[in-house]
DNA sequence: CAGTGGTCTAGACCACACT
DNA sequence: GTGTGGTCTAGACCACTGC
């Protein structure tokens, strides 16, 4: 790699053993693409360190600035996670400060019960085939073998969220209630640890909804209480998804907090 | 401002004739305030250019990389806007890709009724004082002046939303219900052109409800439709609160979606 | 063509963590 | 002290815009 002329990058092959990409991109996206795949092929695994900046810009030829600016983006989206005087980490959904990272719910300002830590009940775990809709949500043909997952979240002993969760058979053969059930901690810490599957992001559409009467006994309100309806659909790497939730949430002690910049 | 020892900031103030904070802080980040400085005094209005990266760093006496971190961070921000080859932009609510930046309720996937452009109509606009809840939001004394606008926002002549919007009475001197109608485009931007108040980021809760038989009529729905209950605070600069809304959102043909990172 | 932002490099020093 | 990420500089060249 010409480290003076980065445009000839799609052209020199001959002199880029490490970068094979014909298309022109700025030098520090095609080492993100590599770094991404080293993520993604397991060569580092979640929590660990990576190499450090210049290890980075010595086996890929370029300058530690280069390399920093690609890792500073990967960071920023919370694949990686850099630690001053310490290295730069895998990030992993198990960490304190980031667990429940796409639960956007909070308890209400001064409310008492809502407080701590939520109890989980794993209503049932099925291997079944793939209805039209989770079929199309998650890429799969319909009739694919899919989880679902259903449980209940509680606050305080008040049933609060109800979640219907599907998932792609194969990625996650030998998913058991048993297993779910055991695990305390976040759902994705378990993905992580037990399947290799890391979910990067997330897209949620809202809708305020009257509950099925299944619903409504499950998290034990009137059957004309308004709930929040929130269809999360999460990606893992390749914006592949990974995972389709239909969550039912009272609202009566929490809110949905979204942050707007 | 002695370049190669920033950690000198705070103690060589003779020789920082345009930095005077005591308090150490990386370089472009104290860049970064005199920046957001210029914009808050309105140096230069939304819209217009600010001065070239070689300008300013010959201006704050650092480096041309220097300026550029701390404007990539007010860009990040959406305070600035760059454009290659032109120059770097004080952003604004009236570009035509960021209007309702702020409004994440969209139609539902194959929804051809809900297309096109909102229609707005302002339901009243009234000058009052403060009750209890508005001061507190607003940071206000209670009983200080407000303005209280109420509206409805129509797509393909369904009405959708329902707003009830609270101003400090201090910034919005002047403001009426035909200033308010006469404008097309959104509503921030009006705050930009006529008021000079320039909406940064806001905070959303998110609950579903039963509409008051106000709402119900308002929008056309029985009084038993759950709809979506947004409470928006918007902030300006130095996270002062400038606007709090409260909105009732159809999801009938819409849903709110977010993007979660 | 000149002027702007965008990329890349090389080298220096600071702040922090571990040993 | 050594090694890590974090900041800052100076200078080069590329890509885009508009004269």
């Amino acid at each position: 790699m010409n480290p003076s002329t980065p445009a000839e990058n799609s052209a020199e092959l001959a002199d880029t053993p490490v970068l094979a990409s014909p298309a022109f991109s700025p030098l520090y996206q095609q080492i993100k693409s590599l770094v991404l795949q080293s993520l993604q092929l397991g060569e580092w695994k979640p929590g660990d360190p990576i190499p450090s900046e210049f290890e980075l810009a010595a086996r890929y030829k370029v300058s530690q600035g280069t390399v920093r600016k690609a890792i500073d983006e990967l960071a920023k989206n919370h694949l990686l996670v850099r630690r001053q005087g310490k290295g730069t980490f895998v990030a992993t959904h198990a960490e304190q400060h980031v667990q429940f990272r796409f639960l956007k719910l909070k308890p209400d300002d001064g409310d008492i019960i809502s407080q701590g830590p939520a109890q989980r009940q794993i209503v049932d775990c099925k291997r079944l085939k793939a209805p039209k809709d989770v079929a199309q949500a998650l890429a799969l043909a319909s009739g694919d073998p899919v989880f679902q997952v259903r449980r209940v979240l509680s606050f305080g002993a008040v049933p609060t969220i109800y979640e219907d969760i599907w998932l792609p058979g194969a990625p996650f053969k030998g998913l058991t209630a048993e297993r779910l059930s055991r695990d305390t901690g976040p759902m994705y810490a378990l993905f992580e640890a037990e399947f290799g599957i890391r979910m990067l992001r997330a897209q949620e559409k809202l809708r305020a909804v009257n509950p099925t009467p299944d619903e409504a006994h499950l998290l034990q309100v009137a059957g004309n209480t308004p709930l929040l309806r929130v269809e999360r659909l999460s990606f893992t790497y390749q914006d592949t998804p990974m995972e389709w939730r239909i969550g039912v949430y009272r609202t009566d002690h929490h809110h949905y907090l979204n942050e707007l910049n």
